[in-house]
DNA sequence: CCAAAATGTGAGCAATAGCTCATGTTCGAC
DNA sequence: GTCGAACATGAGCTATTGCTCACATTTTGG
């Protein structure tokens, strides 16, 4: 079964069970690269060796160097977005300090697991030609938190929603990369900035 | 003169007009080009030839291309530490509410101008060896907010002029990158989550 | 003026990248 | 078993990149 044309979408959808763990070999070996030696050493004929498989079946799966960074980025998103509906999904009739609070927690724990591989990632989104798929999962993201703030009569709930996932992430993301590790400490100095933003305190 | 032998500083100091010309024309070339085709764009042959040099002399001024984009990042830090300079100076003595607003609207100002150019460097120098000048404008810049906040008897004034900053930027940046242009309404959003995070409503 | 320093040139080298393809191997349906 | 499809291999082609160097031109101090 051959796969969109688009440059970043993956080229073969594996069928045998041989070659899904060639194509999880391939990912696993592209963010372990990208974390320890940085974008510039992820190389095809790199990936392929540290996967323990040859190019020529890199190439079976992904068109380009680009698309294993997309499905990385992908499966990234998807983590992400499924955190959030968890967290949202629990936090139903509860209140909205109490809801944002989980969403403070749940953004910190999402980047503090894997923050290396999480960081260089999006920084090379930027540098690729924009997915939709991602795009697609991170609108599904905001719009559940929005049906949540709608719930509280927040004004503008989709504005806010995005907003605020800028405040939480603007603040977790330079605080974790910058050693920061008191993630409780972290997270009762984002509470009250969210907390302000909606005119709650 | 010859530079020090860090790999991201500058080879040589122009000494004539004329070079300090070529100088400029290589740094204008290299962030036309990654604004306009990203990063991947950005040769040496493609920055000589938009500055309208040769690669000699491109490489008789930076030792790599990696160093040129360091001096583009310098420039831009250099740029944002005076403006937050200059907004803190112009605020000594006014509230601390009338002071986060300022610092609010000229994070917004720097980044309004010349926003690609800024959104591109930022991802750029997470893949590049940290600059320690770079580091030490960061710094600088922090410290002069942490000023601020400590006339305002703020507490721990250190990490929360890191955590304001990263707050202001981190809501204003992707705001403004997804193509907001309402400059006020958006100041105006970022103003309470800043008077949240300090318990000032 | 003139020599020395500063600056500028660009053909081309060495290294390396992404990627293809001819060929071989394994799997699964029948 | 058998045969076609799925999967895997890796030498090596093509293109490009970062960068050097031998040489030309301009500027400047005296």
């Amino acid at each position: 079964m051959t796969n969109s044309t688009s440059p970043l979408s993956p080229r073969k959808t594996p069928r045998q069970a041989r070659s899904k763990a060639t194509v999880h070999a391939i990912l696993e070996a592209a963010a372990r690269i990208l974390e320890t030696q940085g974008a510039d050493a992820v190389t095809t004929n790199a990936v392929a060796d540290r996967a323990g498989v040859s190019v020529g079946s890199l190439y079976q799966y992904f068109p380009s160097k680009e698309a294993i960074f997309a499905e990385l980025i992908r499966q990234m998103r998807a983590q992400m977005r499924d955190d959030i509906f968890r967290a949202m999904d629990f936090v139903v009739g509860k209140s909205l300090s109490f809801a944002m609070a989980r969403l403070v927690r749940a953004v910190i724990h999402h980047h503090v697991h894997r923050a290396h591989r999480a960081d260089a990632l999006e920084h090379l989104e930027a540098q690729l030609p924009p997915d939709p798929d991602s795009l697609t999962m991170m609108s599904q993201t905001r719009a559940r938190l929005a049906l949540c703030l709608t719930q509280h009569k927040v004004p503008q709930p989709e504005q806010a929603a995005g907003d605020i996932l800028n405040l939480i992430i603007g603040m977790a993301h330079p605080a974790l990369h910058g050693g920061e590790t008191d993630f409780d400490s972290l997270a009762r100095r984002i509470d009250p900035a969210v907390l302000g933003y909606l005119g709650r305190m």
